[in-house]
DNA sequence: TCATGACATCGACGATAGTCGATATTGACA
DNA sequence: TGTCAATATCGACTATCGTCGATGTCATGA
């Protein structure tokens, strides 16, 4: 993988479960995104920047409630970021990551959910 | 892992991502249900069996369709049905695998969505 | 310019997951 | 009872993932 991958959320949309059978390439990208939400520590990530004050926090506000070092977090974040779920804005020092509106909805859709 | 779970599904109902942060509980339960979903494979199994006449498939009619060996899809809809997604019902020598009601509606609820 | 602090990247390790061939199990049928 | 067909389980291999310590990058401020 040469190049960074964006908004792979998107790609999933359109395609439904329930609908007809998935092709391959769909599936692929389906399984794709939810595998970043595969992960315990990443689920507490995005649930904690989703309730923390201004819709968005920095690495060092995140390493202390999920219990994981500063490396770990800083590449569930980037898995969550490249998979369309976060995003990123660097101001001084700090990185601060917030939601991006409607990526979970739109997995949701891709359920099968109306 | 000495007994079976089911309706492993239903341990993440009624918690939300959005709302406030995941305990470490919740989060692995809701990273194992997800987890049964991050696979092209099992997403593709899933989409052929709701696709399929009377909502349900046996096994012969998923290996072709997906490329894989029989023991490969028999693995896959295990991992769905003890995460909740599958129900198994054996009639002679085949095994019918069917969508259970619900279940995707309850990850869908579970990641957010109203 | 140099030191410090926040974050990202790298390299490595152990654990887990997907896949297969071989084999066991179970039901149907002659 | 014995054979065959459908499915499940087992054991092994490979690939991928989560995690960490060490290090690199970059902006701030003395």
């Amino acid at each position: 993988m040469t190049e960074i991958e964006i908004t792979d959320v998107t790609a999933a949309c359109g395609t439904s479960l329930v609908g007809e059978p998935l092709s391959e390439a769909a599936a692929a990208d389906l399984a794709h995104t939810m595998k970043a939400l595969a992960d315990p520590a990443r689920l507490r990530l995005l649930s904690i920047v989703a309730a923390s004050a201004g819709g968005e926090a920095c690495v060092c506000d995140l390493t202390g409630p999920v219990g994981l070092s500063q490396p770990t977090v800083s590449h569930h974040l980037k898995v969550l970021t490249e998979a369309g779920f976060l995003s990123r804005s660097k101001r001084g020092t700090w990185a601060y990551y917030a939601l991006v509106p409607g990526a979970l909805d739109r997995v949701s859709r891709a359920l099968g959910a109306a």
